[in-house]
DNA sequence: GCGCCTTTGGTGACCAAGTCACCGAGGCTT
DNA sequence: AAGCCTCGGTGACTTGGTCACCAAAGGCGC
């Protein structure tokens, strides 16, 4: 096990310029925690004491519709603050959307207290956060541009490149994939069928593998 | 003219609490803007240097889109903060949006020297902002689950009640209408005509007036 | 008032995407 | 082997977005 709790500040871009006399009162005040695969890590109601900050692994946050739907926002990988939490944490509102870790997961935890303490005493500790809200933010403009402009077959190639391993195999089910778009999974089908029929992709049960990438990272190109 | 810069704070319900001390340095430490209707307060590649507190008047918040068309995004009303510029005053971020005076605007501006000094003394002001950023995301997430899951009769017909003054007349053409909604002026025309059609509404050039509130709102809570 | 132009709104045809209902194949359990 | 559940495929239909075009309404100069 690599010493997580030694020097973890400075797996964070934004946190590497912190002076040592505020690293110390950080890593004193705060604590590792670990997390199975499938851990709900926040809930609506549920309110959050605690700013994350993911070590390893990632969580998948998704808002769930009055309707029993699920739309994916986005994805905290490691090295990422999960501001969601903040946003809970300093101003007690509840929040509608839940995260779930997709992987075992690491991340140290901050307490409410040590949290509002560092941001009144370390300039640098503001900006981190106030960047990774704003990174949030334009993500989520960005997503909204693409659910309302961009194509189902464009939005659906540009994840399969960004989900597929070394190998180009994606693992993921045809439901999986629909969830993450925010559509239906007929509607995946048909676009995975088309993709095959191109030579783009080959598909198995439950998987698929990119045999033709450039032909989606053209598509993609060209949007 | 009324007295805004005697006691503005006070319009900012997160803000009523500041300890006295705190409350002088905020009105040292600003000014007030006033801008006509149609002004663009902030665009995108214009770093921000100042966080806007909203006294009177409305600015639309929207997305340009690389295609040229536009996305709504959210509005700005009196005793609001646009911490999208906060975002980007402190993180350096360029942001996607631009935002546009809908009205004649008075606004107060907080310098990033200001911003910055009053994030570390007061706590109070800590959770005003905070408060709005957690309220703009949530508000995002909303409008992300609204776009991906619900119909656009029931969108518009949410948006004809929120716009509407108390006599029932909405001014607004059907092409703004569409660009409120992210959809198309002709999506517009055919779904105001289908309201006209059961009684809901009488159209005319450039303007609209509710005469069967009750069906609208039927039909938004059977959503 | 009269022409001229711009803005606004209406329409039909077509395409993309979401919905519904249903089925069949693959794999697992017992 | 029988039963079951998950996964994926398909056709028919609805909703929404796009395109091309037109007509009516209002503003403006003269």
């Amino acid at each position: 096990m690599e010493p997580f709790d030694i020097d973890w500040i400075d797996r964070f871009e934004g946190l590497k310029r912190l002076p040592p006399d505020i690293r110390a009162d950080l890593t004193q005040g705060s604590q590792i925690l670990s997390a199975p695969a499938g851990t709900q890590i926040f809930a609506p109601g549920q309110s959050a004491d605690n700013l994350l900050l993911l070590l390893e692994g990632s969580v998948r946050v998704q808002q769930k519709s009055d309707t029993g739907r699920e739309v994916f926002l986005y994805r905290v990988h490691a090295g990422e603050s999960c501001v969601l939490t903040t946003a809970c944490m300093l101003s007690f509102e509840d929040y509608a959307a839940d995260g779930i870790a997709e992987t075992d997961v690491r991340a140290v935890a901050i307490p409410r207290k040590t949290f509002d303490a560092l941001v009144a005493r370390s300039a640098v500790f503001r900006t981190f956060v106030f960047t990774a809200y704003s990174r949030r933010i334009t993500d989520l403009f960005t997503l909204i541009d693409d659910i309302v402009f961009q194509r189902m077959d464009v939005r659906l190639a540009t994840r399969l490149l960004e989900l597929a391993d070394e190998t180009g195999t994606v693992v993921a089910t045809h439901a999986i994939l629909a969830s993450e778009l925010g559509t239906a999974r007929e509607v995946i089908s048909r676009t995975l069928a088309e993709f095959q029929r191109r030579g783009w992709i080959e598909q198995s049960r439950g998987k698929l593998s990119l045999i033709g990438r450039a032909g989606l990272e053209r598509m993609v190109r060209l949007a």
